[in-house]
DNA sequence: AGTATATATTGATATCTATCAATATGAAGG
DNA sequence: CCTTCATATTGATAGATATCAATATATACT
């Protein structure tokens, strides 16, 4: 069970040195944010609470479908995304749980 | 001037799609940190308020003199470190405004 | 079954990047 | 000036990645 309330699962950068194991999980998930096209689809996704789907994408980051659909994916595989099929559509929405790390480094700013 | 409190600089990526320059900075930013040898470099001088020495940083992350160099190149052309000589040494501190837009993106979760 | 639509995979290519050895630059001290 | 030490640059290379056209797969509808 996952409280709405939990604490930081990382301390700030400020507090601790990454340790090697942490610095090759988190620089996957900085990684998968490292391009703008990426960024901007994750960005299309995380404005919807209700997620996107991945039909509505290919107009607005201006690439062919095969290159969304490989960006999609490369997020999906770093934790920022989840996938759901609804028929011929995959929907996708942000896993938050993919972010908290991430976010919580950076918390010292 | 800049207070202590300034509001975040950008919206969080829940509450607005990215804007094309956007999306293009931000990835800057987290291409910086998407190498896991800069990652632990970022984290060996945020650790530390004085900030810390170029000279100190080879051993810590295994790498040679010249890859050491490289990356705190590519951080500090990021807006992440700052540079400043002394003597024969260079110091790096965190730019924690580089950070601040990073941080602000991500603060959903 | 056959067709249309949405997404994924494959294969190819051009560009980028992490890395190191060798070398250059720059500062300090004799 | 010459040497030493810290850092930067250059040049080379192996591996990663962003991209697309072509093709495959999967679902829905008739």
């Amino acid at each position: 069970m996952q409280t709405t309330f939990s604490a930081p699962s990382r301390p700030a950068i400020t507090e601790a040195v990454l340790d090697e194991p942490s610095s090759n999980r988190l620089a996957e998930v900085f990684a998968a944010l490292s391009d703008p096209v990426r960024l901007r689809l994750f960005s299309l996704i995380a404005a919807r609470p209700e997620g996107a789907c991945a039909c509505e994408m290919v107009g607005p980051v201006n690439r062919s479908q095969p290159t969304v659909s490989h960006h999609l994916k490369a997020l999906e595989a770093a934790g920022l995304l989840s996938r759901e099929r609804r028929g011929r559509w995959i929907w996708y929405q942000v896993d938050r749980s993919g972010l908290r790390d991430a976010a919580s480094l950076l918390d010292c700013c």
